[in-house]
DNA sequence: TATAGTTGCACAATCGTTTGCGCAATTATA
DNA sequence: TATAATTGCGCAAACGATTGTGCAACTATA
């Protein structure tokens, strides 16, 4: 079966009996520019109509070098976090007439490489990303083709990058600092991938509440290796097996936190009576959980705003980017799921 | 600041002194076919390597009217159900060498249209689309041009277009007939958008189930116009305010459930005494709510890999769609949220 | 030593746009 | 009635790739 032939400025053209560039110009609406007379122009417009012309941005695109296309990369588009960002810069690109194309690295940095790969083939106009970690060749390299790039929740270290994200050292600080307060001492934190700095930062926030309070660090209770929900099941079912039982379990992401809660349960175990818990990361359901949990949540929307604010105008002005970090403060919300532990 | 220029096929070519087409040959891999020799060849290679060549998809796709490009419509990235979807269909189309533009539409036959259009603009090589329902002219337009489209979660209902989805009757049946079964009579429905495939099959399913078990159908207690957590509030909050409230409330989709739990415990209500409720969608968080959820659970991965499948064969054969209607099973998950009663 | 076959590559058209420049025809000015 | 200015539009190059065809030079065959 044949794909039928699409109108093209050149069917208007030969229908018309004008050349394929006034047709352009009208279609573009450069009419006046080019002095193209009334008649045409409506004649151009009535039979593009017609012919339900769609523009081609494959041959837009590689003569103007411009795709109104960006790219979108984050670690996991299932996590609620990012598919929250993603939907709220989708629509910030919709609204501003650009496409974005999404990719999931799966917390891989060979899959972020060659995404990055695709992008750049693909000639998007600028990139959103929340990278691994790890390795930044690959970022230093799109920064020198000079591509406009903006980092959401995770910095990049070793790179100068403009960087959008929250205070995630002040929200885990308030966090640790809120369970020690209610006379928690043997506190548990739960942590992501370790190279990455929303994790580097919430680890330290926790490390430095511990410290102020002169609660001695106590390296088994600092443990996990990744964001998913079954790194904090497994951390979580160990943690509560070691003979002194942490009395909090800090979890410094929503899956974790999920993780966490399924091992609480399996052991049959009581929030908050048994064990506090604080999660990263606030969702729709954190207030209807068995116990409503104690969150820090972010600012998506104004991570998602300003990151592609960013993107927008450095893709505009066509300038190198300034390396802005921009840290967004984080919310503390209160609820159910820590206890008020009177010692004596 | 200039962007810098791009190695392309003719920067190569200069280097070597050969001709363009040589250079695009070796790095297709048809040296053999197109007898160029092994030294030539091997050189090209190194200086593709050195250069840091990047083929331009836009000139590629241009050519080969192909882009190896897929869009993907969904009605609410962040609804933690299309998330998965979107995150499943985008490592398929990866793992294929596709790369996906996603778009919201925002249950919106306006947006819908829009990105429909920016899509074949975008010369995307197929499309998969939960669509908002109401109009398909839109739809109809794009099978009209011979693009691969297939449709899924919602089915267009006056057009023949290939579908993958939950089989959403047996699963509302299911759940409404367990609802009977354990004594309730007065078991209200919270619905989503009305001329969705998805709804109108949920609704007659609940009705069929009460049907079924002899019970009159009352009106009042069918509700709801949207998807959304909103609606799922504002008609929970109406119900159980009417006179002879509900025993049951049966909502059409995970974020009104939300929105009814929300409702539910701001009246001071508990589940499965006050009220009992069951949901559509399984969620990570279904089994740690405050009362463990029952739950309609949809199979996810297999919308979605299905889903690419016809798409990719659509594509690849580039024959005219078959119009499958693809329904899968839903699997009924038994928590606490239902409680059963004794009437006499 | 002609002729045929093979090897190794280049030419040029094509995909659908955009845009600087040029040029005829028309109108305005002198 | 010449000349100048304006109006209205077309030509052709360029963006970066792919591919059918052609054509030398070289090797093999008779």
């Amino acid at each position: 079966m044949k794909r039928q032939i699409d109108t093209t400025l050149e069917s208007i053209s030969k229908q018309l009996n004008v050349s394929i560039s006034t047709v352009s110009r009208v279609l573009n609406g450069k009419s006046k520019k080019y002095r193209i007379s009334k008649k045409t122009t409506d004649l151009i417009l009535k039979t593009a109509q017609q012919l339900d012309y769609i523009p081609n941005q494959l041959a837009r695109g590689l003569r103007l070098k411009m795709t109104n296309t960006i790219g979108l990369i984050i670690p996991d588009i299932a996590n609620p976090f990012f598919a929250k960002i993603a939907s709220l810069i989708e629509k910030s690109a919709r609204d501003n007439g650009f496409s974005v194309i999404v990719s999931d690295s799966e917390e891989k940095t060979e899959v972020e490489i060659s995404s990055l790969q695709t992008l750049t083939s693909r000639k998007i106009d600028g990139i959103i990303i929340s990278p691994v970690g790890g390795q930044s060749k690959h970022l230093a390299s799109i920064k020198n083709r000079n591509i406009p790039i903006v980092t959401i929740d995770r910095q990049c270290l070793d790179l100068e990058l403009p960087f959008v994200g929250s205070d995630n050292f002040k929200g885990a600080f308030t966090a640790v600092n809120y369970l020690v307060k209610n006379g928690h001492t043997r506190i548990a934190i739960i942590q992501g991938i370790k190279n990455t700095s929303v994790n580097i930062d919430r680890v330290n926030g926790y490390i430095e509440a511990l410290k102020e309070n002169s609660i001695s660090i106590d390296k088994r209770l600092i443990v996990g290796e990744n964001f998913g929900e079954g790194n904090g099941y497994v951390e979580a079912s160990l943690l509560l097996n070691i003979e002194k039982r942490p009395t909090a379990i800090f979890a410094t992401g929503n899956l974790i936190s999920l993780g966490a809660l399924r091992a609480i349960y399996e052991k049959k175990l009581r929030i908050p009576e048994d064990i506090s818990i604080i999660s990263f990361d606030d969702q729709p359901y954190s207030s209807y959980l068995a116990t409503p949990m104690t969150t820090v949540a972010q600012p998506n929307h104004e991570i998602a705003s300003i990151a592609f604010r960013l993107l927008m105008d450095c893709i505009e002005t066509n300038k190198t980017m300034e390396p802005y970090k921009i840290l967004l403060p984080t919310k503390f919300i209160i609820r159910d799921s820590v206890a008020k532990i009177t010692t004596h």
